[in-house]
DNA sequence: GTCTATATAAGGATAGAC
DNA sequence: GTCTATCCTTATATAGAC
């Protein structure tokens, strides 16, 4: 098998991946057939078992790929060693919000359809949330040693800014109202001015 | 039929509800059986139908019950005529933040699964959030226009208050390291924080 | 690599005895 | 109201011709 035929066959599997992707997200993981993919690839289900070995396997791709992008940039910023944790959190929450804005249908589906993977990467999907999650809760409690993060509980901080992004599904549905800047930084701004140290919070 | 016969058949159907619901919550709607539920309920899956019509019956139930006490609560706030915008909205996230505490398994269900109603369920599902994300948004302008609210862009600011108590699924399953009093006033202090209109943010 | 045909399992819902 | 038995549809995946 030459170069050319190699780089085909991955072509094909990534349609296959792209089309599986879009579908999951719309109408669900099991509410998506292989007859569903295969008509907009354009082929017969019994062909896609050529290019891939289940459909299961189509989620786990999407899954990992996510949770290593994630990853891979969460520990950008912590060897940031030169910034504040608070610059690090703001740069984090702005990479989550972009891959929110253009990457919706893999964020979606590797938050809403990851618990359907099969083991054993159900449970190691779900222990790497749960590791990134703590990472983040880190940056947050070094801010708050270092004083530029006010005194709080660092868990309801950390859970804010992982679920805040989660309005952008509705935003794509009204794409014309809000530009995705205004967007972005309407969302950084509510999150990092509730993290400045400044006690000016007052209850009536 | 007399009045005790209709309450045991309530009260029947409201335990079907309720094991359904959380099954819907636990698999995803798809993923769950009638026979998942009537194994719960401890009858077999054909005694079902004789206390309520279809499995999308009891999703409709779910989804319609959670819209209308999410409506119902909104619009005690909206009549509150002596109170500032800002404590409106903070009593309307309070209400959200409690029901993801207190009835977990309804709003997950509402929010992941409403999608798969039937038509015209769907559409009036959907319209009704749409309608109820759009009366937040009014309160929020209506703090701008007071002037206790900052100015910014409402649309994002609205977003953050639908999507905060998100985050409050994973604290479900490590309820020990955070009380739930601490877990809602954390989310609270960040966002009713972050739209004060105090002029402290300068980015580096 | 793609097709047709099919294996095998599971789904929601109904019929009819008791 | 509950049961057993079953209808009918759909699902993932495979077999084997081309």
């Amino acid at each position: 098998m030459n170069r050319s035929a190699n780089q085909k066959m991955n072509i094909r599997k990534e349609e296959i991946y792209r089309v599986a992707t879009r579908l999951f997200r719309e109408k669900g993981y099991n509410a998506t057939g292989m007859r569903d993919i295969a008509l907009e690839v354009g082929v017969e289900a019994a062909s896609l078992y050529n290019h891939i070995r289940s459909k299961s396997e189509l989620l786990q791709q999407c899954c990992f790929r996510m949770a290593g992008d994630f990853s891979r940039q969460l520990e950008e910023q912590e060897q940031r060693n030169s910034a504040l944790a608070l610059e690090k959190l703001e740069a984090v929450l702005r990479f989550h919000i972009r891959a929110w804005i253009n990457r919706l249908d893999e964020v979606l589906v590797a938050t809403h359809e990851g618990k359907y993977l099969e083991e054993p990467w159900l449970t190691e999907f779900m222990q790497e949330r749960r590791r990134y999650m703590k990472r983040i809760e880190h940056i947050i409690i070094q801010g708050m040693d270092h004083g530029h993060i006010r005194r709080a509980e660092p868990y309801p901080i950390m859970l804010t800014i992982m679920s805040t992004v989660r309005g952008i599904e509705f935003w794509h549905r009204k794409q014309q109202e809000v530009s995705a800047t205004d967007l972005e930084d309407g969302l950084v701004d509510v999150i990092i001015r509730g993290l400045l140290p400044i006690p000016s919070y007052h209850r009536s």
